[in-house]
DNA sequence: TCACCGTTATGCCGAAAGCGCATCACCAAG
DNA sequence: CTTGGTGATGCGCTTTCGGCATAACGGTGA
């Protein structure tokens, strides 16, 4: 027993009429006589009582009947579900990232990811970079928005380059640096810095002892706080300067940034698995591709 | 795209290996790789990535598997339910009775009937037998134990006789007629009778009347009640003698039944729409020949 | 490094199945 | 009794499906 031969008795069967029935499927008559006999063969049960003149159903064919629609509706709804997910417009998808550099523009695009792939369901997960690389290593995340860390085994990843921050420092506005564009890292030498713990963005840490390195200096490293909000109010408090990339805007007036100079960066990018690039992961690079080119974020609210 | 398509995909995405699955299909190869290359086309959707020496599925083959598995489950589900409704093994049947004649032996035939097609569902509705004809007519049941009824219409109807039932007098163990073996007719032209109501069991009724008639005689007819257990309870107040058939076996010694001469009897039968004969009703059918071709019922318990 | 083995894909042919056309058998209505 | 419409059947054509032989490819071992 077969689709088509399931097909054509259901036509059949709500047309009570072989003749009809082969006309909305556009066969010719016999064609569907043979198939219903061959089905009532094959399920050795009688489903159509065809008396004089008229077709009726069995007790059997009005199972057959309500089994087939059952049937179809869910053929077709694995089909859609199919070509879904291969067009990435259903899937799951698992993204990790870290909080501060992705807050300015994780939220938009998100939303608007969401609103183009309604079906894929999307599970966030906010590590430290260091996790973020693990997780992705393990195959627990689909695609991640992190920063780049020497020790991570990169073998099967694939990354592309989101935006690269400039390094600066943060320092109260009566500071005698604070009107200047640009501040050389040697003038750090003396001063106190405040710095992100290591062990919550090793890339960021790193690339601040390289910068200093650079300036052949060793920094005078006051506090590593856990969280970047905390440098500033360190800074705040008077306790030193604050080292952090361009993306970590003062809220505050009595704060201010200036670029370091030699610029040192510190990398944003997107990282995913090459063996599990799944539709949903794709259309979220493209997603992220087109942002890149265009300069332009979604807005958060239509 | 198609079942048979369907289960070769399944089978290479179960065994990962085109070799393997032809294996287990008992086909060659090369049909393998046509029919997944057409349903990857059909779909337009990769469904396995067959690298290096190695096959496994993606996303949409992933999905694709999983519905397959439910498609399957659900198709074998349906088939094994028509073959079952066909052979009379599941189904629905509406069983219209009446209460007192058929309750020697309705009981345990149906426990019996349960047991061998539990997967039968039963809905039973006790009526007078006139109504059990009408709701007979209608389709309302799809068969019945009753009582033939003059003014029912039996067009389309089908009957088996079940039995045929003497009718006799019932009376006070201290009345002169008690220890006889039969009464005439005639002895009761002169008693209060004590008879079923018309509107509850015409059949009986009438019969009685015609016993009277070809007696000829006019009853002196006293009490009509609606149960039956009421004829007896009136003949035990000694309000006068009750006429019923012999399967109203009075329960109390105070009470004797002696069979009327001549004989008339009272026929309980089977009923059943030609045309809504299913085969739930053909195995109930079957179930009564064999019980009355072997006089016995099957046990109340195991 | 190269031959070899086992993998999937492709070309080709014979067998089988599906379909359409013509026609039959049947029944009801005119 | 004819006529029109129903489903069933016989037959030939076309399509499809499967098998065989073989190609292309990658990994493995000498």
């Amino acid at each position: 027993m077969d689709l088509r031969q399931l097909r054509y008795f259901q036509a059949v069967a709500e047309e009570l009429s072989y003749s009809r029935a082969a006309q909305r499927l556009r066969i010719a008559q016999p064609a569907l006589s043979r198939a219903v006999q061959d089905v009532e063969a094959d399920l050795d049960a009688p489903l159509l009582e065809r008396n004089r003149r008229s077709v009726s159903l069995t007790p059997a064919g009005k199972v057959l009947l309500r089994e087939a629609a059952i049937l179809f509706e869910r053929w077709d709804e694995a089909m859609r579900r199919v070509r879904r997910t291969a067009a990435g417009e259903e899937g799951e998808m698992r993204i990790g990232y870290i909080g501060p550099p992705t807050q300015p523009f994780l939220g938009r695009l998100l939303k608007e990811y969401r609103r183009r792939y309604p079906l894929v369901s999307i599970h966030l997960e906010e590590r430290t970079p260091e996790r973020v690389w693990e997780m992705l290593a393990k195959g627990r995340l689909s695609v991640a928005f992190t920063r780049p860390v020497s020790t991570a085994d990169t073998s099967g990843l694939r990354t592309i380059l989101l935006r690269k921050e400039r390094l600066g420092v943060v320092l109260p506005a009566e500071h005698p640096f604070a009107q200047r564009s640009s501040v050389a890292w040697r003038q750090l030498a003396r001063e106190p810095l405040i710095v992100l713990a290591r062990r919550e963005g090793v890339g960021l840490h790193d690339a601040v002892l390289t910068g200093c390195q650079q300036a052949k200096f060793s920094p005078r490293v006051a506090y590593t706080p856990s969280l970047i909000g905390t440098v500033l109010s360190y800074v705040e408090a008077g306790a030193g300067l604050g080292i952090v990339p361009e993306s970590v805007v003062p809220p505050e007036p009595t704060l201010r940034f200036v670029p370091l100079k030699p610029v040192v960066s510190v990398p944003l990018v997107l990282v995913w698995q090459e063996a599990e690039d799944t539709p949903a992961v794709q259309r979220l690079r493209e997603l992220v591709t087109e942002w890149q080119r265009t300069g332009k974020l979604w807005k958060a609210e239509p």
